[in-house]
DNA sequence: GTCTATAACACGATAGAC
DNA sequence: GTCTATCGTGTTATAGAC
């Protein structure tokens, strides 16, 4: 909620607890529990109080071992990515074709979301703020988006799809960014089951695709340039390193 | 904050307290105090408690004329509008070019934002959710959207943009979507002054008018039809009417 | 009917004892 | 690692003043 209030104190620790399997047992029952009231009331009405004591221990226990009720929802998000590198190696096997390729790995992923949509339009909000720690952006979210971004350069390596290779490097982190305004789009959408959202990727694909092929032209070099720079400034926005504030 | 506790129970009252002209001087009063908070110590910081007291009212009054702390950042935008539309009259007089005109337009907006960044930077938080009161999308902001819609109609008409027929209708608010999605990225950009905005609305301009210029080719049937269908799924977004929940 | 104030509520988050 | 007690916040109920 408070977006500006930052957890500097806590500096972000990096494996809470992974220390006894006493305290992972703990983690998952509060995980599971909040998962749980997520689903009944919506992540909204979910208080930590109901949270808390349907797990079974204290608010002051949940919160040590997540820093706000936002991080329960990132817990989710990284073990569905795991599924989704599996998925995709299986796709890639399957064919050649990019966009078959591309349309069944986001496919996939707004499958996955869809278990729990509420809980992530939650997280796109967090999202909107690039300095927040479960913003995509984020240095935190660092390995998390690296994974993403390898997993769609799997996908074009060996595909068909056709594109000048000055602008090949620049595409698996294109297509990232482009993935990203697709959940964004799907977490506004607001037609049966995200029907729209799923349109919405397939036509954009049929769109972009004819337009890659130009790029192979001779005269295209200028507009290839210009794409190159977009990618930089739409790069802009993540935040590699830790900002280094003044230090206390 | 509370994204998903909607106040049903107050029905949007339409001009509230409009009445007196000591009602119009308070509320004033209350929004000027807030702003100054804003400044201050940032929307997150600045507590109701806080505006309240500068203003020399209670917190019961502020929220007399204000329904959330986040209507006072409306404020702010609608008040922007007005600017706005006087501006592109003169700009649309002193030039026919649309790339002039639309950066012109786009520039000016972004001076007014910058000067209470993380105002808005709160408000875009806002517009993640569709139904939010606040959301570029809801019903409630409906005319602030079809002013501002209009407003870049006014820009493609009668200048030199280059485009089929087919597709012109459509452009205002294909134009008014790139627009948000500007504004978006403005949020998130971290670069001096938000200078990365700047670059990429000119830069994406000098991509999308030889495009629209291809739709001009008598083999773009095809390609123009998908562009409307775009069109439509994003418009989609846009919540026309108030969506009619049970009455009590 | 129009405006204002006080007090309280509910929730997210934290401090500090054990 | 866990709990209890408490804080700070947005927001509301409600009573009363003009």
């Amino acid at each position: 909620m408070n977006m500006f209030k930052f957890r500097v104190q806590k500096p972000m620790p990096p494996e809470i607890a992974q220390k006894t399997s006493k305290a992972q047992k703990t983690r998952e029952i509060i995980l599971k529990a909040a998962l749980e009231q997520f689903g009944k009331k919506g992540y909204g009405r979910a208080t930590m109080r109901d949270i808390a004591r349907e797990a079974g221990v204290s608010v002051g226990n949940a919160y040590y071992y997540f820093q706000s009720k936002e991080e329960m929802i990132l817990e989710v998000f990284v073990r569905s990515q795991r599924d989704a590198e599996i998925r995709n190696q299986e796709t890639c096997r399957r064919t050649r074709s990019f966009k078959a390729r591309f349309l069944d790995l986001q496919f996939h992923r707004l499958d996955l979301l869809s278990e729990q949509r509420e809980l992530f339009v939650v997280l796109t909000q967090a999202g909107i703020h690039p300095d927040h720690p479960l913003s995509p952006f984020s240095a935190e979210m660092a390995s998390l988006r690296n994974d993403a971004t390898a997993l769609i350069g799997d996908a074009v390596e060996g595909s068909d799809l056709k594109v000048s290779s000055s602008l090949r490097p620049y595409l698996p982190r294109l297509l990232w960014l482009f993935n990203l305004a697709i959940i964004l789009f799907w977490s506004l959408d607001g037609s049966a089951e995200q029907k729209n959202t799923r349109r919405l990727l397939e036509l954009s694909l049929s769109l972009m695709i004819p337009l890659f092929g130009l790029t192979l032209l001779p005269l295209a070099g200028m507009f290839n340039r210009m794409v190159i720079e977009l990618h930089d400034l739409l790069s802009s926005m993540i935040r590699e390193k830790p900002t280094p504030t003044h230090s206390p």
